[in-house]
DNA sequence: GCTTGACCTTGACGTTGCGTCAACCTTTAG
DNA sequence: CTAAAGGTTGACGCAACGTCAAGGTCAAGC
Protein backbone atom coordinates (compact mmCIF):
# COMPACT_ATOMS: atom_id res chain seq x y z
CA UNK A 1 0.00 0.00 0.00
CA UNK A 2 1.23 3.69 -0.82
CA UNK A 3 0.73 6.96 1.03
CA UNK A 4 -1.21 8.06 -1.69
CA UNK A 5 -3.78 10.12 0.94
CA UNK A 6 -2.84 13.92 1.21
CA UNK A 7 -4.07 16.24 4.21
CA UNK A 8 -5.92 18.63 2.83
CA UNK A 9 -3.90 21.34 2.77
CA UNK A 10 -1.60 19.26 0.77
CA UNK A 11 -3.91 19.00 -2.28
CA UNK A 12 -4.78 21.96 -2.15
CA UNK A 13 -1.62 23.03 -2.68
CA UNK A 14 -0.63 20.31 -5.23
CA UNK A 15 -3.83 21.47 -7.38
CA UNK A 16 -3.01 25.18 -7.16
CA UNK A 17 -6.11 26.34 -4.81
CA UNK A 18 -7.14 26.42 -1.07
CA UNK A 19 -8.63 24.27 1.60
CA UNK A 20 -11.43 26.64 1.54
CA UNK A 21 -12.13 25.71 -1.80
CA UNK A 22 -11.89 22.12 -1.24
CA UNK A 23 -14.35 22.47 2.18
CA UNK A 24 -16.82 24.37 -0.34
CA UNK A 25 -16.56 21.50 -2.83
CA UNK A 26 -17.15 18.91 0.18
CA UNK A 27 -20.05 20.94 1.50
CA UNK A 28 -21.98 21.41 -2.44
CA UNK A 29 -21.37 17.37 -2.58
CA UNK A 30 -18.68 18.15 -5.99
CA UNK A 31 -16.23 15.75 -4.05
CA UNK A 32 -16.08 14.59 -1.36
CA UNK A 33 -13.07 13.04 0.74
CA UNK A 34 -11.79 10.38 -0.04
CA UNK A 35 -11.11 9.68 3.65
CA UNK A 36 -12.25 11.02 6.68
CA UNK A 37 -10.66 10.39 9.84
CA UNK A 38 -11.69 10.21 13.31
CA UNK A 39 -10.80 13.69 14.23
CA UNK A 40 -12.87 14.83 11.03
CA UNK A 41 -9.85 15.73 9.32
CA UNK A 42 -10.39 15.40 5.70
CA UNK A 43 -8.05 13.03 3.38
CA UNK A 44 -7.70 12.59 -0.55
CA UNK A 45 -6.24 10.48 -2.83
CA UNK A 46 -5.08 9.92 -5.83
CA UNK A 47 -8.42 9.59 -7.55
CA UNK A 48 -9.70 12.97 -5.58
CA UNK A 49 -7.01 14.57 -6.68
CA UNK A 50 -7.89 13.43 -10.41
CA UNK A 51 -11.67 14.55 -9.72
CA UNK A 52 -10.06 18.38 -8.59
CA UNK A 53 -8.07 18.28 -11.40
CA UNK A 54 -10.69 18.11 -13.99
CA UNK A 55 -12.78 20.44 -12.01
CA UNK A 56 -10.81 23.04 -11.97
CA UNK A 57 -9.99 22.69 -15.75
CA UNK A 58 -13.98 23.18 -16.34
CA UNK A 59 -13.56 25.90 -13.93
CA UNK A 60 -11.50 27.90 -15.29
CA UNK A 61 -13.21 27.60 -18.68
CA UNK A 62 -15.70 29.60 -16.96
CA UNK A 63 -18.21 26.66 -16.14
CA UNK A 64 -20.23 27.31 -13.04
CA UNK A 65 -19.98 23.88 -10.10
CA UNK A 66 -23.27 22.79 -11.34
CA UNK A 67 -22.33 22.29 -14.60
CA UNK A 68 -19.26 21.30 -13.78
CA UNK A 69 -20.51 18.68 -11.55
CA UNK A 70 -23.17 17.62 -14.75
CA UNK A 71 -20.28 17.11 -16.60
CA UNK A 72 -18.27 14.54 -14.72
CA UNK A 73 -21.22 12.55 -14.23
CA UNK A 74 -22.55 12.04 -17.49
CA UNK A 75 -19.23 12.18 -19.45
CA UNK A 76 -20.84 11.70 -22.42
CA UNK A 77 -22.81 14.84 -23.09
CA UNK A 78 -19.29 16.72 -22.16
CA UNK A 79 -19.25 18.15 -25.39
CA UNK A 80 -22.90 19.35 -25.84
CA UNK A 81 -22.06 20.89 -22.39
CA UNK A 82 -19.18 22.82 -23.34
CA UNK A 83 -20.75 23.44 -26.66
CA UNK A 84 -23.92 25.21 -24.71
CA UNK A 85 -21.29 26.89 -22.40
CA UNK A 86 -19.65 27.81 -25.54
CA UNK A 87 -22.58 29.99 -27.10
CA UNK A 88 -23.28 31.36 -23.53
CA UNK A 89 -19.70 32.71 -23.58
CA UNK A 90 -20.72 34.29 -27.14
CA UNK A 91 -23.75 36.02 -26.31
CA UNK A 92 -21.91 37.59 -23.08
CA UNK A 93 -19.12 38.87 -25.43
CA UNK A 94 -22.06 40.46 -27.41
CA UNK A 95 -23.54 41.82 -24.79
CA UNK A 96 -20.39 43.58 -23.79
CA UNK A 97 -19.70 44.45 -27.26
CA UNK A 98 -22.89 46.66 -27.54
CA UNK A 99 -22.29 48.10 -23.82
CA UNK A 100 -19.16 49.25 -24.78
CA UNK A 101 -20.36 50.62 -27.92
CA UNK A 102 -23.14 52.50 -26.20
CA UNK A 103 -20.70 54.00 -23.18
CA UNK A 104 -18.54 55.22 -25.58
CA UNK A 105 -21.26 56.92 -27.62
CA UNK A 106 -22.38 58.09 -24.37
CA UNK A 107 -18.42 59.41 -23.84
CA UNK A 108 -18.68 61.45 -27.37
CA UNK A 109 -21.85 62.92 -26.93
CA UNK A 110 -21.24 63.95 -23.59
CA UNK A 111 -18.09 65.70 -24.71
CA UNK A 112 -19.86 67.18 -27.64
CA UNK A 113 -21.55 69.05 -24.91
CA UNK A 114 -25.02 67.30 -25.45
CA UNK A 115 -25.82 66.37 -22.34
CA UNK A 116 -27.65 63.48 -22.89
CA UNK A 117 -27.85 62.24 -19.18
CA UNK A 118 -29.62 66.05 -18.48
CA UNK A 119 -32.96 66.19 -19.69
CA UNK A 120 -36.24 64.33 -19.24
CA UNK A 121 -36.17 61.28 -21.39
CA UNK A 122 -39.51 60.22 -21.75
CA UNK A 123 -41.57 59.20 -24.59
CA UNK A 124 -43.83 56.80 -26.07
CA UNK A 125 -41.33 55.63 -28.47
CA UNK A 126 -37.84 55.14 -26.86
CA UNK A 127 -38.14 52.65 -23.72
CA UNK A 128 -39.04 48.98 -24.69
CA UNK A 129 -41.04 48.60 -21.59
CA UNK A 130 -44.49 49.40 -22.45
CA UNK A 131 -44.42 47.58 -25.81
CA UNK A 132 -47.59 45.68 -24.71
CA UNK A 133 -49.66 48.74 -24.07
CA UNK A 134 -48.01 50.48 -26.93
CA UNK A 135 -49.00 47.85 -29.04
CA UNK A 136 -52.69 47.57 -27.84
CA UNK A 137 -53.24 51.42 -27.87
CA UNK A 138 -51.73 52.18 -31.54
CA UNK A 139 -51.54 49.17 -32.82
CA UNK A 140 -49.17 46.07 -33.61
CA UNK A 141 -47.05 47.35 -35.13
CA UNK A 142 -47.11 51.28 -33.76
CA UNK A 143 -44.26 50.00 -31.75
CA UNK A 144 -42.22 48.38 -33.88
CA UNK A 145 -42.39 51.38 -36.14
CA UNK A 146 -41.65 53.77 -33.45
CA UNK A 147 -38.80 51.40 -31.81
CA UNK A 148 -37.08 51.18 -35.61
CA UNK A 149 -37.66 54.42 -36.48
CA UNK A 150 -35.55 55.21 -33.09
CA UNK A 151 -33.08 52.92 -33.59
CA UNK A 152 -32.34 54.37 -36.72
CA UNK A 153 -31.42 57.48 -35.31
CA UNK A 154 -28.05 58.08 -34.47
CA UNK A 155 -27.10 59.25 -31.40
CA UNK A 156 -26.72 62.76 -31.83
CA UNK A 157 -29.91 62.85 -33.50
CA UNK A 158 -31.73 60.79 -30.50
CA UNK A 159 -29.90 63.49 -28.38
CA UNK A 160 -31.35 66.40 -30.43
CA UNK A 161 -34.60 64.97 -30.60
CA UNK A 162 -34.69 64.32 -27.27
CA UNK A 163 -33.92 68.20 -26.24
CA UNK A 164 -36.55 69.42 -28.22
CA UNK A 165 -38.67 67.18 -26.68
CA UNK A 166 -37.71 68.29 -23.34
CA UNK A 167 -37.87 71.88 -24.35
CA UNK A 168 -41.51 71.30 -25.20
CA UNK A 169 -42.37 69.39 -21.89
CA UNK A 170 -40.47 72.30 -19.90
CA UNK A 171 -42.41 74.70 -21.96
CA UNK A 172 -45.85 73.19 -21.60
CA UNK A 173 -45.17 73.01 -17.42
CA UNK A 174 -44.78 76.64 -17.44
CA UNK A 175 -47.56 77.57 -19.59
CA UNK A 176 -49.68 75.55 -17.37
CA UNK A 177 -47.95 76.74 -14.09
CA UNK A 178 -48.36 80.36 -15.14
CA UNK A 179 -52.24 79.89 -15.58
CA UNK A 180 -52.31 80.31 -19.00
CA UNK A 181 -55.14 79.29 -21.15
CA UNK A 182 -55.42 76.75 -23.98
CA UNK A 183 -56.80 79.05 -25.82
CA UNK A 184 -54.17 81.62 -25.10
CA UNK A 185 -51.36 82.57 -27.70
CA UNK A 186 -48.76 81.48 -25.88
CA UNK A 187 -50.64 77.52 -25.71
CA UNK A 188 -51.41 77.93 -29.50
CA UNK A 189 -48.00 78.38 -29.86
CA UNK A 190 -46.64 76.04 -27.98
CA UNK A 191 -49.51 73.64 -29.96
CA UNK A 192 -48.24 74.61 -33.37
CA UNK A 193 -44.48 73.65 -32.37
CA UNK A 194 -45.53 70.45 -30.70
CA UNK A 195 -47.80 69.36 -33.91
CA UNK A 196 -43.95 70.09 -35.46
CA UNK A 197 -42.30 67.71 -33.06
CA UNK A 198 -44.60 65.13 -33.56
CA UNK A 199 -44.19 65.56 -37.91
CA UNK A 200 -40.34 64.70 -37.48
CA UNK A 201 -41.67 60.93 -36.31
CA UNK A 202 -41.83 59.21 -39.51
CA UNK A 203 -44.30 56.96 -39.72
CA UNK A 204 -47.29 58.61 -37.21
CA UNK A 205 -50.38 60.07 -39.05
CA UNK A 206 -48.91 63.55 -38.45
CA UNK A 207 -45.80 62.80 -40.24
CA UNK A 208 -47.47 60.95 -43.54
CA UNK A 209 -48.65 62.44 -46.62
CA UNK A 210 -52.24 62.06 -46.37
CA UNK A 211 -52.28 61.26 -42.23
CA UNK A 212 -55.43 62.13 -40.19
CA UNK A 213 -53.25 64.57 -38.48
CA UNK A 214 -56.14 66.01 -36.43
CA UNK A 215 -57.44 63.24 -35.27
CA UNK A 216 -53.83 61.60 -34.20
CA UNK A 217 -53.12 65.16 -32.67
CA UNK A 218 -56.27 64.78 -30.30
CA UNK A 219 -56.59 61.47 -29.85
CA UNK A 220 -52.53 61.99 -28.53
CA UNK A 221 -53.42 64.43 -26.35
CA UNK A 222 -56.22 62.67 -24.71
CA UNK A 223 -53.78 59.70 -24.07
CA UNK A 224 -51.74 62.18 -22.12
CA UNK A 225 -54.57 62.90 -19.50
CA UNK A 226 -55.55 59.23 -19.69
CA UNK A 227 -51.78 57.46 -19.23
CA UNK A 228 -49.60 59.20 -16.03
CA UNK A 229 -46.68 57.89 -17.86
CA UNK A 230 -47.21 60.40 -20.88
CA UNK A 231 -48.42 63.12 -18.46
CA UNK A 232 -45.63 62.91 -16.47
CA UNK A 233 -43.78 64.91 -19.20
CA UNK A 234 -46.56 67.60 -18.76
CA UNK A 235 -46.31 67.94 -14.64
CA UNK A 236 -49.08 65.43 -14.32
CA UNK A 237 -52.72 65.27 -15.08
CA UNK A 238 -53.36 68.79 -14.72
CA UNK A 239 -50.77 69.99 -17.18
CA UNK A 240 -51.41 66.89 -19.51
CA UNK A 241 -55.25 68.07 -19.20
CA UNK A 242 -53.91 72.15 -20.20
CA UNK A 243 -51.15 70.54 -23.05
CA UNK A 244 -54.34 68.18 -24.24
CA UNK A 245 -56.75 71.21 -24.76
CA UNK A 246 -54.84 73.35 -26.11
CA UNK A 247 -53.87 70.62 -28.81
CA UNK A 248 -57.45 70.14 -29.12
CA UNK A 249 -58.18 73.52 -30.04
CA UNK A 250 -54.92 74.07 -32.19
CA UNK A 251 -56.15 70.86 -34.48
CA UNK A 252 -59.77 72.24 -34.63
CA UNK A 253 -58.45 75.53 -36.29
CA UNK A 254 -55.64 74.65 -37.96
CA UNK A 255 -55.19 70.95 -39.12
CA UNK B 1 -48.69 74.32 -7.35
CA UNK B 2 -48.66 70.86 -9.43
CA UNK B 3 -49.05 67.82 -8.24
CA UNK B 4 -45.97 66.41 -9.70
CA UNK B 5 -45.76 63.79 -7.19
CA UNK B 6 -45.86 59.99 -7.86
CA UNK B 7 -46.24 56.85 -5.89
CA UNK B 8 -43.58 54.88 -5.66
CA UNK B 9 -45.37 52.22 -7.96
CA UNK B 10 -45.79 55.07 -10.72
CA UNK B 11 -42.26 56.63 -11.24
CA UNK B 12 -41.48 52.70 -11.38
CA UNK B 13 -43.67 52.25 -14.50
CA UNK B 14 -42.84 55.96 -15.78
CA UNK B 15 -39.30 54.53 -15.66
CA UNK B 16 -39.62 51.16 -16.73
CA UNK B 17 -38.30 49.38 -13.08
CA UNK B 18 -39.26 48.03 -10.34
CA UNK B 19 -40.71 49.58 -6.97
CA UNK B 20 -38.46 46.88 -5.04
CA UNK B 21 -35.87 48.70 -7.04
CA UNK B 22 -36.83 52.21 -5.93
CA UNK B 23 -36.83 50.37 -2.20
CA UNK B 24 -33.69 49.03 -2.52
CA UNK B 25 -32.18 52.91 -4.09
CA UNK B 26 -33.17 54.50 -1.07
CA UNK B 27 -32.02 51.85 1.14
CA UNK B 28 -28.49 52.15 -0.14
CA UNK B 29 -28.93 55.98 -0.46
CA UNK B 30 -28.99 56.28 -4.82
CA UNK B 31 -32.03 57.45 -5.21
CA UNK B 32 -33.74 58.81 -1.85
CA UNK B 33 -37.73 59.45 -2.10
CA UNK B 34 -38.46 63.56 -2.42
CA UNK B 35 -40.98 62.95 0.43
CA UNK B 36 -41.90 60.17 2.91
CA UNK B 37 -45.72 60.53 3.64
CA UNK B 38 -47.10 60.06 7.42
CA UNK B 39 -47.70 56.89 6.55
CA UNK B 40 -44.35 56.11 5.40
CA UNK B 41 -45.50 55.81 2.02
CA UNK B 42 -42.47 57.35 -0.16
CA UNK B 43 -42.92 60.04 -2.75
CA UNK B 44 -40.75 60.99 -5.75
CA UNK B 45 -40.91 64.26 -7.92
CA UNK B 46 -39.64 65.16 -11.06
CA UNK B 47 -36.48 65.90 -9.89
CA UNK B 48 -36.01 62.52 -8.40
CA UNK B 49 -37.45 61.16 -11.58
CA UNK B 50 -34.53 62.76 -13.95
CA UNK B 51 -32.08 61.20 -11.42
CA UNK B 52 -33.90 57.60 -11.45
CA UNK B 53 -33.40 58.28 -15.70
CA UNK B 54 -29.85 59.07 -15.05
CA UNK B 55 -29.21 55.94 -12.72
CA UNK B 56 -31.22 53.33 -15.34
CA UNK B 57 -29.56 54.33 -17.99
CA UNK B 58 -25.98 54.35 -16.45
CA UNK B 59 -26.93 50.78 -15.16
CA UNK B 60 -28.02 49.85 -18.68
CA UNK B 61 -24.35 50.68 -19.30
CA UNK B 62 -23.33 48.18 -17.02
CA UNK B 63 -22.08 50.44 -13.97
CA UNK B 64 -22.37 49.49 -10.87
CA UNK B 65 -24.48 51.12 -8.31
CA UNK B 66 -21.18 52.75 -6.19
CA UNK B 67 -19.82 54.07 -9.41
CA UNK B 68 -23.38 55.47 -10.28
CA UNK B 69 -23.45 57.26 -7.46
CA UNK B 70 -19.94 58.78 -8.10
CA UNK B 71 -20.76 59.67 -11.60
CA UNK B 72 -23.68 61.09 -9.88
CA UNK B 73 -22.21 63.27 -7.35
CA UNK B 74 -19.57 64.31 -9.48
CA UNK B 75 -20.61 65.17 -12.73
CA UNK B 76 -17.40 66.83 -13.66
CA UNK B 77 -15.59 63.12 -13.95
CA UNK B 78 -18.06 61.55 -15.68
CA UNK B 79 -16.09 61.04 -18.54
CA UNK B 80 -13.67 59.66 -17.18
CA UNK B 81 -15.47 57.30 -14.80
CA UNK B 82 -17.02 55.87 -18.28
CA UNK B 83 -13.58 55.64 -19.84
CA UNK B 84 -12.76 53.49 -16.74
CA UNK B 85 -15.56 51.55 -17.37
CA UNK B 86 -14.54 50.88 -21.15
CA UNK B 87 -11.61 49.42 -20.16
CA UNK B 88 -12.88 47.33 -17.35
CA UNK B 89 -15.59 46.29 -20.22
CA UNK B 90 -12.72 45.83 -23.01
CA UNK B 91 -10.87 43.62 -20.17
CA UNK B 92 -13.96 41.21 -19.66
CA UNK B 93 -14.11 40.78 -23.40
CA UNK B 94 -11.14 39.68 -23.74
CA UNK B 95 -11.21 37.44 -20.92
CA UNK B 96 -14.01 35.77 -22.71
CA UNK B 97 -12.46 35.70 -26.00
CA UNK B 98 -9.87 34.01 -24.20
CA UNK B 99 -12.39 31.45 -22.47
CA UNK B 100 -13.51 31.18 -25.56
CA UNK B 101 -10.91 29.90 -27.73
CA UNK B 102 -9.49 27.35 -24.66
CA UNK B 103 -13.06 25.42 -24.28
CA UNK B 104 -13.66 25.44 -28.50
CA UNK B 105 -9.80 23.87 -28.15
CA UNK B 106 -10.78 21.55 -25.27
CA UNK B 107 -13.89 20.47 -27.52
CA UNK B 108 -11.46 19.45 -30.73
CA UNK B 109 -9.52 17.51 -28.21
CA UNK B 110 -12.00 15.38 -26.74
CA UNK B 111 -13.84 14.94 -30.18
CA UNK B 112 -10.47 13.57 -31.51
CA UNK B 113 -10.77 11.08 -28.84
CA UNK B 114 -7.15 12.63 -27.20
CA UNK B 115 -8.81 12.32 -23.27
CA UNK B 116 -7.22 15.83 -21.88
CA UNK B 117 -9.67 15.85 -18.94
CA UNK B 118 -8.52 11.89 -18.68
CA UNK B 119 -5.34 11.24 -16.75
CA UNK B 120 -3.16 13.48 -14.67
CA UNK B 121 -2.02 16.55 -15.17
CA UNK B 122 0.62 17.43 -13.09
CA UNK B 123 4.49 18.35 -13.67
CA UNK B 124 6.77 21.09 -12.96
CA UNK B 125 5.74 23.29 -15.91
CA UNK B 126 2.08 23.71 -17.06
CA UNK B 127 0.66 24.98 -14.28
CA UNK B 128 1.18 28.64 -12.89
CA UNK B 129 0.88 28.28 -9.35
CA UNK B 130 4.15 26.86 -8.64
CA UNK B 131 6.33 30.44 -10.38
CA UNK B 132 8.07 31.15 -6.86
CA UNK B 133 8.92 28.02 -6.38
CA UNK B 134 10.03 26.68 -9.71
CA UNK B 135 11.61 29.85 -9.78
CA UNK B 136 13.85 29.29 -6.89
CA UNK B 137 14.48 25.61 -7.53
CA UNK B 138 15.39 26.12 -11.48
CA UNK B 139 16.51 29.54 -11.48
CA UNK B 140 15.20 33.25 -12.46
CA UNK B 141 13.60 32.06 -16.10
CA UNK B 142 13.32 28.47 -16.21
CA UNK B 143 9.71 29.32 -15.24
CA UNK B 144 9.36 31.45 -18.11
CA UNK B 145 11.03 28.99 -20.73
CA UNK B 146 9.19 26.53 -19.53
CA UNK B 147 5.82 28.29 -19.61
CA UNK B 148 6.70 29.57 -22.84
CA UNK B 149 7.44 26.45 -24.67
CA UNK B 150 4.12 25.18 -23.16
CA UNK B 151 2.24 27.49 -24.37
CA UNK B 152 3.75 27.19 -28.24
CA UNK B 153 2.30 24.09 -28.11
CA UNK B 154 -0.68 23.57 -30.14
CA UNK B 155 -3.89 21.56 -28.25
CA UNK B 156 -2.37 18.30 -29.81
CA UNK B 157 0.90 18.53 -29.50
CA UNK B 158 0.14 19.75 -25.63
CA UNK B 159 -2.14 16.76 -25.19
CA UNK B 160 0.48 14.39 -26.91
CA UNK B 161 2.72 15.46 -24.34
CA UNK B 162 0.64 14.67 -21.64
CA UNK B 163 -0.43 11.33 -22.35
CA UNK B 164 3.12 10.18 -22.79
CA UNK B 165 3.77 12.16 -19.18
CA UNK B 166 0.80 10.27 -18.20
CA UNK B 167 2.00 6.45 -19.81
CA UNK B 168 5.21 7.17 -18.29
CA UNK B 169 3.84 8.06 -14.65
CA UNK B 170 1.46 4.83 -15.17
CA UNK B 171 4.23 2.46 -15.66
CA UNK B 172 6.29 3.70 -13.29
CA UNK B 173 3.73 3.25 -10.34
CA UNK B 174 3.10 -0.51 -11.61
CA UNK B 175 6.90 -1.02 -11.55
CA UNK B 176 7.29 -0.22 -8.38
CA UNK B 177 3.94 -1.86 -6.95
CA UNK B 178 5.21 -4.96 -8.38
CA UNK B 179 8.28 -4.84 -6.44
CA UNK B 180 11.11 -4.41 -9.03
CA UNK B 181 14.17 -2.94 -7.90
CA UNK B 182 15.54 0.39 -9.27
CA UNK B 183 18.52 -1.60 -11.33
CA UNK B 184 15.85 -4.01 -13.05
CA UNK B 185 15.90 -4.37 -16.95
CA UNK B 186 12.46 -2.90 -16.70
CA UNK B 187 13.54 0.40 -14.12
CA UNK B 188 15.96 0.88 -16.51
CA UNK B 189 13.86 1.15 -19.59
CA UNK B 190 11.73 3.53 -17.82
CA UNK B 191 14.80 5.67 -17.07
CA UNK B 192 15.62 5.30 -20.64
CA UNK B 193 12.05 6.70 -21.67
CA UNK B 194 12.10 9.31 -18.94
CA UNK B 195 15.12 10.95 -20.33
CA UNK B 196 13.62 10.67 -23.79
CA UNK B 197 10.54 12.24 -22.65
CA UNK B 198 12.99 15.20 -21.36
CA UNK B 199 14.74 15.75 -23.71
CA UNK B 200 11.83 16.30 -26.00
CA UNK B 201 11.12 19.92 -23.16
CA UNK B 202 13.32 22.53 -25.00
CA UNK B 203 14.86 24.87 -22.63
CA UNK B 204 16.64 22.19 -20.24
CA UNK B 205 20.29 20.37 -19.93
CA UNK B 206 18.39 17.43 -21.07
CA UNK B 207 17.28 18.87 -24.49
CA UNK B 208 20.34 21.52 -24.92
CA UNK B 209 23.52 20.34 -26.94
CA UNK B 210 26.20 20.46 -24.45
CA UNK B 211 24.10 19.94 -21.35
CA UNK B 212 24.46 18.43 -18.34
CA UNK B 213 22.47 15.51 -18.71
CA UNK B 214 23.36 13.76 -15.95
CA UNK B 215 23.29 16.24 -13.11
CA UNK B 216 20.16 17.44 -14.21
CA UNK B 217 18.61 14.05 -14.28
CA UNK B 218 19.88 13.26 -10.84
CA UNK B 219 18.85 16.69 -9.69
CA UNK B 220 15.45 16.08 -11.24
CA UNK B 221 15.16 12.30 -9.57
CA UNK B 222 16.30 14.18 -5.82
CA UNK B 223 13.51 16.45 -6.53
CA UNK B 224 10.66 14.05 -7.11
CA UNK B 225 11.44 12.95 -4.01
CA UNK B 226 11.24 15.93 -2.02
CA UNK B 227 8.60 17.74 -3.82
CA UNK B 228 5.31 15.71 -3.06
CA UNK B 229 3.56 18.05 -5.70
CA UNK B 230 5.97 16.11 -8.43
CA UNK B 231 6.04 13.08 -6.25
CA UNK B 232 2.26 12.47 -6.49
CA UNK B 233 3.06 11.89 -10.22
CA UNK B 234 4.57 8.27 -9.34
CA UNK B 235 2.41 7.11 -6.63
CA UNK B 236 3.95 9.53 -3.60
CA UNK B 237 7.31 9.16 -1.57
CA UNK B 238 7.85 5.72 -2.01
CA UNK B 239 7.36 5.20 -5.64
CA UNK B 240 9.14 8.77 -6.22
CA UNK B 241 12.28 7.11 -4.10
CA UNK B 242 12.24 4.17 -6.65
CA UNK B 243 12.01 6.71 -9.48
CA UNK B 244 14.60 8.81 -7.98
CA UNK B 245 16.80 5.50 -7.92
CA UNK B 246 16.15 4.08 -10.75
CA UNK B 247 17.49 7.28 -13.09
CA UNK B 248 20.12 7.60 -10.65
CA UNK B 249 21.56 4.64 -11.55
CA UNK B 250 20.59 5.14 -15.14
CA UNK B 251 22.72 8.44 -14.90
CA UNK B 252 25.26 7.07 -13.71
CA UNK B 253 25.90 4.33 -16.37
CA UNK B 254 24.98 6.08 -19.18
CA UNK B 255 24.82 9.31 -19.40
C1' DG C 1 3.57 17.65 31.45
C1' DC C 2 3.07 21.97 29.40
C1' DT C 3 3.50 25.40 25.87
C1' DT C 4 3.90 26.77 21.28
C1' DG C 5 2.80 26.68 16.61
C1' DA C 6 0.89 24.69 12.66
C1' DC C 7 -3.09 22.82 10.80
C1' DC C 8 -7.72 21.09 11.22
C1' DT C 9 -12.86 21.72 12.20
C1' DT C 10 -17.54 23.98 11.96
C1' DG C 11 -20.22 28.18 11.69
C1' DA C 12 -21.34 32.61 9.82
C1' DC C 13 -20.95 37.10 7.54
C1' DG C 14 -19.80 39.77 3.14
C1' DT C 15 -20.01 40.30 -1.77
C1' DT C 16 -23.95 42.39 -6.21
C1' DG C 17 -28.61 43.87 -7.20
C1' DC C 18 -32.38 43.15 -6.68
C1' DG C 19 -36.62 38.95 -6.93
C1' DT C 20 -39.56 36.93 -3.97
C1' DC C 21 -42.20 35.68 -0.12
C1' DA C 22 -44.02 36.98 4.55
C1' DA C 23 -46.61 39.51 7.85
C1' DC C 24 -48.92 43.48 8.48
C1' DC C 25 -50.96 48.48 7.62
C1' DT C 26 -53.81 52.03 4.51
C1' DT C 27 -56.54 53.70 1.22
C1' DT C 28 -60.12 53.25 -2.08
C1' DA C 29 -63.95 51.26 -4.49
C1' DG C 30 -68.22 48.60 -4.26
C1' DC D 1 -68.30 46.63 5.88
C1' DT D 2 -65.38 44.17 3.14
C1' DA D 3 -62.35 43.05 -0.45
C1' DA D 4 -58.94 44.53 -3.57
C1' DA D 5 -54.91 47.31 -4.43
C1' DG D 6 -50.86 48.97 -3.08
C1' DG D 7 -47.65 50.45 0.74
C1' DT D 8 -44.19 49.24 4.58
C1' DT D 9 -40.31 46.80 6.78
C1' DG D 10 -37.67 42.60 7.32
C1' DA D 11 -35.27 38.59 5.61
C1' DC D 12 -33.84 34.75 2.57
C1' DG D 13 -31.79 33.44 -1.97
C1' DC D 14 -28.34 33.52 -5.58
C1' DA D 15 -22.38 32.13 -7.00
C1' DA D 16 -18.32 30.87 -5.22
C1' DC D 17 -15.78 31.19 -2.20
C1' DG D 18 -12.60 34.98 1.10
C1' DT D 19 -12.24 36.01 5.60
C1' DC D 20 -12.55 36.21 10.45
C1' DA D 21 -13.96 33.71 14.80
C1' DA D 22 -13.78 30.23 18.30
C1' DG D 23 -11.99 26.11 19.36
C1' DG D 24 -10.03 21.01 18.77
C1' DT D 25 -5.61 18.11 17.35
C1' DC D 26 -1.00 16.95 16.88
C1' DA D 27 4.05 16.93 16.74
C1' DA D 28 7.95 19.14 18.79
C1' DG D 29 10.70 21.51 22.28
C1' DC D 30 11.37 22.79 27.33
Amino acid sequence: MEETDWAIHRIAALAGTTSRTLRHYDSVGLLTPSRVAGNGYRHYDQAALVRLQRILLLRELGLGLPAIAAVLEHQESAVAALEAHVGWLRSEQERLARQIASVEETIASVLKGKNIMAENMFDGFDHTQYRDEVEERWGKDAYARGDSWWRGLGATARADWKERQAALNRDWIAAAAGGASASSPGAQELARRHVEWLASIPGTPASAPGGDVRGYVTGLGAMYVADPRFGANYGGEAGATFVRDALALYAEQNL
